[in-house]
DNA sequence: TGCCGATATATAACCTGTTATCGAACTGAG
DNA sequence: CTCAGTTCGATAACAGGTTATATATCGGCA
């Protein structure tokens, strides 16, 4: 039996690969933020950042952040359950329903932003950063760098500021 | 509100984006194979292609695609409602349970070997090829293309040989 | 005014990956 | 020989994405 058929199918299986690999990205990251103390994973930060620039509707929020519908609505639901955002139906259109952060949610993004997201961005620039030759080839090179310092560990040792003060 | 907020949050949100890149390339893929009559998604394929050359455990099947064991175990039972693939106790050692493809299985992956892969392996080649930059310019380069051209058309139009006779 | 198509969201079901756990079968130490 | 530990695979439950569909509301037009 061959060591990585995947890998040598080459691009036939990319999508496949792609889908680990982010899911273990997201795994990683989820792991981190749970060490830190925060009680839900990663995959939730995109609407938080969103709404830290002002309230936004269910269609708007999966507008801007390039997910499905159904997707933000889960999202929004789960977020709604833990306090950190508020759902209202619009006084104009009573279909639309306004997602806004509580204070509660404001708080939280606000470390997130100090605290959390330097280090992961730091963390995923690392892994990626100086990665070479084709598409295929970063990709491996991306695998291969999780495989010996996961995404968490990264994080956990990371100085941000040194790369990634970002978002 | 933002147009796309994850690409601008950059290498924070990178797993979540390449989750769903790669899931729309499998959609994508799959639906060019439906369009060219299989009657199963593309996420079955790395099995088949790994029995092709000749019959493994599950655990070595795992072993050898780099996915988790009961995500094989599920497309083994998949593959075998569909009558492409036969498992069978090892007479050696009862927990094991070999894996082989059928007269119906091996006939499908010889047909997929000619006629499917090289277009699907051409058409993601394309998609990919002199993407520039660093890994996250190159995930965006490759989302826009797809946007452009999705893997689906791009397979149903790709003449093979030109870039990918491959596996 | 009343109805009809369009739109916003919710819900359901599916896909394909994961981890955790369990039962059965093997293996080796005593 | 027996029993404890290990290994194999199946199963269950979860994650986070999707599509398809149902429901409620809006807006325009006869």
């Amino acid at each position: 039996m061959v060591d990585d058929l995947v890998a040598e199918l080459g691009h036939l299986t990319l999508g496949s690969r792609l889908k680990r690999l982010g899911e273990r990205m997201q795994a990683e990251t989820s792991q981190f933020i749970r060490a830190q103390g925060a009680g839900f994973p990663a995959s939730r930060f995109p609407v938080l950042a969103a709404l830290e620039q002002g309230a936004a509707t269910v269609g708007e929020l999966a507008e801007a952040l390039g997910v499905a519908q159904p997707g933000v609505t889960r999202t929004v639901t789960s977020l709604a359950d833990l306090g950190l955002v508020e759902v209202t139906t619009e006084p104009g259109d009573r279909r639309r329903r306004a997602v806004a952060l509580t204070p509660a949610g404001t708080e939280l993004v606000e470390r997130a932003r100090r605290d959390l997201w330097p280090r992961i961005d730091a963390a995923v620039a690392e892994a990626c950063a100086g990665l070479e030759g084709s598409f295929l080839e970063q990709v491996g090179g991306l695998e291969r760098r999780l495989d010996d310092r996961p995404l968490d560990r990264r994080a956990a040792e990371a100085r941000p500021g040194a790369e990634g003060s970002a978002p």
